[in-house]
DNA sequence: AAGTGGTCTAGACCACTCC
DNA sequence: GAGTGGTCTAGACCACTTC
């Protein structure tokens, strides 16, 4: 059995975190660290490409390779649809619709998603349930000039989200989050009260330069979005 | 030249994102790939293992690679210092210390970060400005008995975190966003209204199992996190 | 000019998992 | 049992960057 690029990696860590490669140092190149690990240059390439992935380390040819001196803090985020993310917490998930309509842009709207003077939008209002209590509210706005088979869509049983997933994966995004105060009708609708600070979410969605949708996420009272790294 | 295993990747997610490869349906295994496109297999190989790990495609042994039915929707998150966070929004970084004492550990803290009976901890509190106006609020404890150094040092220059990204650098850690009500206090350090909705950050902080550091980072008003994807 | 990482190749063996 | 992806090897050429 030969060593690795698990091993590999996992050695360099071990070195770098355990303060044998200092921050700031040099690291030998991969010829010398090939011979030394006794494993082809291609291994310790792919270590060393993953640590550099990771934020730990900074190549550059000619240059080589040296310990960051500040590493890179980075997270990856899964964004999951709040149905999964319910049930990941092993509490029961319930959807409904409050409210859907088609009508013209208004002017803010026209303005965030880049949309054209007499565009449509498919406006929906839902809410999401954790065992019967409030989980978050949506409200979301759809380019019916993007995607007019929306406006004959039922939305009663399921999201407006798993619905576009399926229909139009593979889309970029943007997305932002921030704090809220809770107007009367979200305190309503999330059981807290007025004034109250929220964590919303914010996403606009694009396919292929057009705008597809835009959401505000606001989440109950508590609310919190954790990682680790 | 030949082909290079981002044209493969390119080439690949095209197929999945203008439909040839729908989603949930199996793509071809690497050695036919690897034919049809003229190339070595390890250069296919690194094409579909970079999709894999941005979530677009699914693989296994044996069963092959297929398009995932809902591609899983992640953001690489950096978590910069407070002063690059402003100077990279074209503003001027101004830290201050606004208290710093050593002190037994509050209870709510001991449980928080684990700490032992007796353990002692750093309690500071700084702020940070964005061309003179309020940017950050920052309340944070330092375990004393994992890092003693930090009762000497003076924070009257350097802020806590920039000091400990260089005396402690390769850390674990975990980080979690909410939204707060600003109490009568952070109103004041942050110019806004007694009851606004705050974006708050916490982060604690791990060196080899011992609990190193616990922060609140308040943010001013209206502070937005965003990221693309 | 020369050193370093970036990538491709052709081949090999292996680990996993579905049938 | 057999098909697929996961990984390692040894060698090669190239691109970039510093000297």
């Amino acid at each position: 059995m030969s060593i690795t690029y698990r091993e590999v990696k996992a050695d360099l860590l071990r070195q770098i975190t355990q303060g044998e490669l200092a921050p700031g140092s040099s690291m030998p190149n991969e010829v010398d660290l090939a011979a030394s690990y006794g494993c082809a240059r291609a291994t310790v390439n792919r270590a060393m490409r993953e640590l550099a992935d990771d934020g730990i380390i900074e190549r550059r040819r000619k240059a080589g390779t040296r310990v960051r001196l500040n590493p890179i803090r980075q997270v990856r985020l899964n964004i999951p649809i709040v149905g999964q993310e319910i049930e990941e917490l092993g509490a029961a998930y319930r959807y409904a619709l409050v409210h859907g309509q088609a009508e013209p842009a208004p002017n803010w709207l026209r303005a965030r998603m880049a949309l054209k003077r007499d565009d449509r939008v498919l406006h929906l209002t839902c809410m999401h349930y954790a065992d019967g209590a409030p989980y978050q509210h949506e409200d979301r706005w759809i380019n019916l000039d993007a995607l007019p088979e929306a406006e004959q869509h039922d939305f009663s049983d399921i999201g407006p989200n798993e619905w576009l997933v399926s229909t139009v994966p593979f889309t970029e995004a943007q997305i932002s989050f921030h704090a809220v105060q809770a107007d009367a009708t979200i305190a309503d609708y999330l059981d807290c009260t007025e004034g109250d600070a929220l964590f919303q979410a914010e996403r606009m969605t694009w396919l292929e330069g057009q705008t597809i949708t835009f959401v505000q996420l606001t989440y109950r009272r508590g609310h919190r979005l954790t990682m680790q790294y």
